[in-house]
Order: C-alpha cells, then structure tokens, then sequence
DNA sequence: GATTTATTTATACCCGTTATCAATCAAAAT
DNA sequence: ATTTTGATTGATAACGGGTATAAATAAATC
C-alpha cells in the first residue's frame, strides 16, 4: 500500500483520489511552498479534474491533520508544506521570490525564554526574513 | 503647527482633515495594533464622516512613507502602528487577544547573521509568537 | 445489494481590500 | 483674495482568496 495512503489513514481521512494527488503533488521538492491555487492549476495542467473548493477544503483538513504547515508570506495568500520534516523558518529573496530554509537553535531557544518570561507557553511561531541578495545577483541559487 | 501637520509634510503629503485624523487615533495607546476596519469604525463613533475607502488608502500611504507599520497576524486583516518607535516583535496570546512587544538583540543579530551566510541583505522581518498562558489565566494582563 | 455516511463539485457567496470616477479640496499662482 | 490646478475624497463597483451550500457521487457498513 502506498505510503500516502498510510499518511492518509493514520489522519483518519478516507482515501480518495484528490486528497492522494494532492498529497503527491506535495510531495515533490518543486512543490514546497506552494499555494492553494497554484495546486489546483498543476492539477488541471497533468489533466486531473478537481474541484477548486475541494483543494481548499482538503488543505484545510491537511493542516488540521498536521499533515502540511501553513505558511503566510507577504503577498496575502496561503502557502503549504509538508509538515514531516524538522522545523524551520524561511528567506525569501526579495529579487528572485526564492524561499530558502534554515534553522537557528539560538533563535528558537530564544522564543522560548521570551514567552516564558510573560507565562506563554509557546504552540507555534512564524519568522520570516526578507531581503535582496548583496551583490544583486541572487547567486544564492545553486 | 500641531506635529500631525509636520509629520504629513515631511512625508510629502497635504494636510487634509481625513489623514489628521487617522494619525491623531493612531497615537492613542489603545490604537496600537489597529485594523483598518477598527479605526474606520471609531471615526464613525467620534462623529468623523470618513469614506472606508479613504481609510485604506491612508493608511497605504502612510505605510509607503514609512509613517505606519503593517502588520499581518493571523486572521487575514492587516493591523497597523505607528513607525516612530523602536523596532520589536510580537507576541501574541491566543487564549485573549493581548499583543504584547519584545525586543531581543540577540534575535536580530542572530538574523543578520543568517542573511550574511546566504548573501542575502536583510530588507525586514517579520517574527510572531504565539501561545496560551501557562496557568490558563492571561495573568500577564496587569 | 441496500442503506448510511462521507466526499466531491459547481456555484453562489463572503470579506478584506482596491479601482473607478465624479465631486471636492488644498495650496500654488496670479 | 481670487483663480487655477492637480491632489484628494468617497460612494460604489469590482476584485481575489477563500468558504458555505446543496445536489450528486463515492465509500463504508449492514
Ligand atoms: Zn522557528
Ligand atoms: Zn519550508
Ligand atoms: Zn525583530
Ligand atoms: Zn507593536
């Protein structure tokens, strides 16, 4: 049995055919940070027909499953990604939109302490750096 | 010449009663942290005729002469305050609402750092911590 | 196989925000 | 001070991301 199905079961939801797709979509590393819309237009694109409420209803029952994380970089739209991997916070390349991942110890830890320090016991955060690369090249990219 | 009027002209902007306005709520304590709705509506409450219209626009402008900072907490609408001010963080208590400002050096520096490591200069940030109080009480509340 | 329950889909709708454009205003020019 | 002129306002229509509805379909249970 295929390993999305697993995921799937293991969040109760049934196994259907948009929520595998969707699912496999989410899975490619081209597909990190993606939004809702863009979703539904690489769905239509390899000529599978789901409904666009269907995308927004089953992201919505991802998020709710912990299956993806939620993301909300400037530009006023949601964005996901699969949520089985270490966490970490984003760069975005102002020039170029790149999204680049990192992860500071230092930082986390520090949030914690800041939220301690006020009696907040912290459920979640969201960093997000914004910048353009210094020589005006974005030859961050490999 | 009340402050209001110097602050609208150094930033190249008439002197017009809708923007007074906006700015004099915007300076109140209780404003910090305000949505365009919110102050739209307690123009209404102190007898102000402001278009809504007019109110989001302001506020774009004063957010392109730096005058405001806007802000996106989740919950979709954008929440705005004044710019004059020492940058900080956010958190925010997800059991009453209450936002609540922190400043951590080692947190700002520690993001440069990440920039730098990716030849990225750093334009702005944007960190949010959310949580519940430990005792369930929101007795960070003075 | 019949019944029940969950899921999907098209579509209408919602909400925060923006675009339009005629009317009005602020301030520069006279 | 009056005129001129470009900026600003505000009612309203429109927009975009996202959700609610409800009829149709699919999956699970009996
Ligand atoms: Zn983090
Ligand atoms: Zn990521
Ligand atoms: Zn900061
Ligand atoms: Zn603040």
């Amino acid at each position: 049995m295929p390993l999305e199905n697993e995921a799937l079961k293991d969040a109760g939801l049934k196994v259907t055919s948009p929520r595998v797709k969707i699912l496999r979509l989410l899975q490619l590393p081209e597909n990190q940070h993606t939004s809702a819309e863009d979703l539904y237009k690489k769905l239509l694109e390899q000529g599978d027909e789901v409904g666009v409420a269907t995308v927004y209803r089953v992201l919505n029952q991802f998020d709710d499953a912990g299956i993806v994380t939620r993301h909300h970089f400037e530009g006023g739209k949601s964005v996901f990604e699969l949520a089985n991997q270490q966490h970490h916070d984003h760069l975005v390349c102002l020039k170029c939109g790149e999204v680049i991942e990192f992860n500071d110890d230092l930082i986390e830890k520090q949030q914690k302490l800041i939220a301690e320090k006020y009696g907040i016991e912290l459920t979640n955060h969201s960093l997000y750096l914004y910048g353009e690369p210094v020589d005006g090249l974005c030859n961050h990219k490999k």
